[in-house]
DNA sequence: CTGTTAGCGCCTTCAC
DNA sequence: GTGAAGGCGCTAACAG
């Protein structure tokens, strides 16, 4: 592997002259920066990054932390992230944190560590305060799907009271007078803001919340099953169920069917998240969208703004779900 | 941040002895072990990644590089590898090389110029010479899901033809006697093969090949409803149909149901990769399991052999894939 | 416009 | 066991 020296001997112009060329920074010559463009290729060199990095102290990667790398949802914000740093020359480094307050400690320590120039974080156990703190340092960071009092230009949130409400809405605009809601673990803000948007849809149109029609599950498929079966076997009559996320929707599904329901007739489901699989569910589920790729990509361009101020491109912060109605819901 | 000069003079040792407990090598006396861990920690000291890399030429960072980052198939395998890499202490810089040469080749080279230890790559357009010539390089390099002749021992591989012969084995073990095909496009080498599979089978039992049965996809779900579409007004009867991945399976059960034939009393149906998603499907997919987390892992572990001589865990490089029978598939 | 000179923070022989 | 010294490859003032 060339070095910068080499190519300085070579084109017979010093170190500073082809760093500036490499830099496209200074004015140089056109004739100098020929002989040195020339004097790279014959090497077939290419600067070495690493020396780079410790030498401008930027290290040109950008640390992302998520908490999953699979899942319908998560892959949808990262690619969209990578691909719009790597337009700006950026690389990114990925850690998934899996929802565990040690482990998503650890994985910032750790793209810390690796002198990131500033961190995309979609966490959920880190405390705000913690956040906050981070936030103080000297690496920008931006927040994913999270809105921290104090850091609010840093924080790329969604409306998850909001989607609540509009999921329950559209059914209840559609004449629904009982609905059971399976929601995600009760810890999580984003389930907790959902079931309050939820309840205040109900509210809006004169129902009354019912406990016994709640449901807590996982957010995962099993627990849709589950939760109908509970909520079905309750006895109590709905015709509409809300589900948290898709996942617990398509698990609903399973158990409306094996209680010989068809849907939509004898129960709307909707979902929430809007993944790809909502479409090839039959019928098609309906669900909130959330729009993860918009999200993921003004997360990668806070970052082109704060950590290496590339202020060119308008960014949106705080995103709105939007419900998207297909045949898995119907009138009743 | 502190830095290791600090941490020696508080410590009242040498630039050279802290450098030798970080690193946890050569025999230092306890007692100035000991010095040096309370000074770092009295400076809240970290190392500094980039310089200690450009010092022992060495990242401690891998690079991987797959086609897209989001869809139910990369996430659980980039999911493996970044956790088995993670525990070794590992990082992991993905990019995504969206199956075109251009943009897999300028994927690559930034992934060098970062001086990654070693390369995970899992690519369709890079030619097998390119990459055996690459194989020769001082980085090693690991292939997913591909056979390259003369670099057998660095590719981690799936017997597609197997795949595809077991698919269509499973639905002529079950009786049926003609099968439409909905394949992946046909340049691609997983296509093919399948293809291949698929024929082996159909010989096997006697039957014959009918061109006019096959019908060449995308991948994605669309083409599974336009293939099924087309299949079905061609008026050859058929009784079942195999399809080289489960989203064009999802497409073909939309266009099943639209014209009221009923899964599987009337079509059975199989699909490719067993995806998450397949068991939400109604009725449940069957499918083709590949083990990508089998294949994720492994590929990680050659890494670690490789390019780091961890010899400790055992490599399975060659997959075959097994059928998983569901309820989208019943004797004829 | 271009060259000189210090480092960036750490690892790694080589002596002691 | 431990220290001294010389890089790793490049950037960033500062002169000229």
């Amino acid at each position: 592997m060339a070095t910068i020296y080499e190519v300085s001997k070579l084109a017979g112009v010093s170190l500073a002259t082809v760093s500036r060329v490499i830099n496209n920074i200074d004015k140089v010559k056109p004739a100098t920066r020929q002989k040195v463009l020339r004097a790279m290729e014959d090497l077939n060199y290419t600067p070495n990054s690493i020396a780079q990095s410790l030498a401008s102290r930027r290290s040109n990667s950008i640390g992302v932390l998520i908490p999953e790398l699979h899942g319908p949802f998560f892959g949808i914000m990262l690619s969209h992230i990578e691909s719009e740093l790597r337009d700006a020359g950026k690389h990114v480094m990925i850690m998934a944190g899996h929802s565990d307050e040690a482990k998503e400690k650890e994985s910032l320590e750790l793209l810390l560590s690796r002198n990131c120039d500033a961190l995309i974080l979609h966490v959920y156990s880190l405390t705000d305060e913690y956040l906050l703190n981070l936030s103080k340092g000297s690496v920008p960071i931006v927040l994913l799907n999270r809105l921290v009092a104090g850091m609010e230009d840093r924080c790329i949130s969604l409306d998850n009271e909001h989607g609540g409400y509009i999921a329950t809405k559209s059914l209840l605009e559609l004449g629904h007078k009982s609905l059971a809601y399976i929601s995600g673990p009760h810890w999580k803000v984003d389930s907790f803001k959902r079931i309050r948007g939820h309840k205040r849809a109900l509210a809006e149109f004169g129902l009354e919340f019912d406990q016994r029609l709640m449901f807590e599950g996982t957010f995962e498929e099993e627990s849709g099953k589950l939760g109908m079966e509970q909520l079905l076997q309750s006895g109590i009559p709905f015709t509409g169920v809300v589900c948290a996320n898709d996942e617990m929707a398509a698990g609903a599904y399973n158990t409306t069917r094996k209680h010989g329901l068809k849907i939509p007739d004898d129960m709307s489901i909707i979902g929430y998240d809007d993944v790809a699989f909502a479409r090839y569910l039959y019928p098609k589920l309906s669900s909130v969208t959330c729009h993860i790729d918009q999200m993921g990509l003004m997360a990668a361009r806070s970052v082109l703004k704060y950590a290496y101020e590339k202020d060119n491109a308008a960014i949106q912060k705080a995103f709105k779900p939007s419900v998207m109605l297909r045949a898995s819901v119907d009138k009743v």
